[in-house]
DNA sequence: CGAACGACCTGCAGGC
DNA sequence: TGCCTGCAGGTCGTTC
């Protein structure tokens, strides 16, 4: 579920329902997340108005005056917006209870993700190692292009590197390799100038049809239990290994990159 | 240093 | 029906 455009889609839903409201109460029913959730979380938190929502990365971060939740969805993670309490269910860790009533659940059954306090997000050590974002201007095919420069590791761990750039994930990277024309397994160093220059275009192409596709499922963000379709109909390879390409008819290949499952056109990909 | 890989955890699908 | 295996959107920390 959560990858970049999620995480944004995310954002935009929760966002006008927090924005100025004041913190009443933290409720946490399993600490055990990707680490501990800090035990005086809660009294970071209390009392405090949401002045902004952000994401970096895939992290969101909710600003206060005194400092920053930060928030990350793991790949099972939701955040819901409820309008009045609702029974928690099993894997329903967090609830953020607002002083208009509202409630920001947050629910992860594999609890990758994460919840923690700073006071200053530009030094906090999970922030400061990232990369740049997909959408910043400093992002393009001769920025990918210089840091690819004696990489021997694949164009596709290369681009899932989050020190490179942030937010493209394992559906994506397949997704922007196949509409750039590039096999997924080449050396970074390979790749031409030209092959990044496409490459950059074709993953900001992805990413923002996938945040116009996420804003479907931001339409029922507050009473829906169910699982955001927005990807599926739009994905050309991830998933499909086996199928024949929607562009040429040859069938997709599977292969392993990096202990992920990566799907192909040999004939498009070359 | 870069690159490979294990680890974290639950749920689900498929094979037997 | 039940057990076992492998796989799933992420990414940090350790090892080679």
């Amino acid at each position: 579920m959560p990858e970049l455009p999620e995480v944004e889609t995310t954002l935009r839903g929760i966002e006008p329902y927090i924005i100025g409201n004041t913190v009443q109460a933290v409720v946490i029913r399993h600490y055990g997340l990707r680490w501990p959730i800090p035990h005086d979380l809660p009294e970071k938190l209390q009392g405090q108005v949401i002045q902004q929502v952000k994401r970096r990365a895939k992290y969101l971060l909710l600003e206060t005056q005194t400092g920053s939740a930060i928030l990350h969805l793991g790949m099972s993670g939701r955040l819901q917006v409820l309008n009045q309490a609702r029974s928690a269910q099993k894997h329903d860790h967090v609830d953020i209870q607002f002083a208009n009533q509202i409630i920001l659940r947050f629910t992860d059954p594999r609890r990758f993700g994460a919840l923690l306090w700073t006071e200053n997000t530009a030094t906090h050590p999970l922030l400061q190692q990232l990369g740049v974002e997909p959408f910043d201007p400093t992002f393009s095919g001769k920025y990918l292009w210089l840091r690819a420069q004696n990489k021997k590791i694949s164009i596709k761990s290369f681009i899932m590197d989050n020190k490179i750039v942030v937010g493209v994930g394992n559906i994506y990277a397949a997704e922007s390799l196949f509409l750039a024309g590039i096999t997924p397994m080449v050396p970074a160093q390979s790749i031409s100038l030209d092959q990044f220059q496409q490459l950059a275009k074709s993953i900001k192409l992805i990413l923002r049809q996938a945040i116009k596709q996420g804003g479907t499922t931001l339409k029922d963000f507050m009473n829906s239990e169910g699982k955001p379709g927005y990807f599926s109909q739009s994905l050309k390879v991830y998933g499909r290994a086996g199928l024949p390409c929607f562009q040429c008819g040859t069938l997709l290949t599977l292969v392993r990159i990096g202990q992920r499952s990566t799907v192909f056109c040999q004939r498009c990909q070359s």
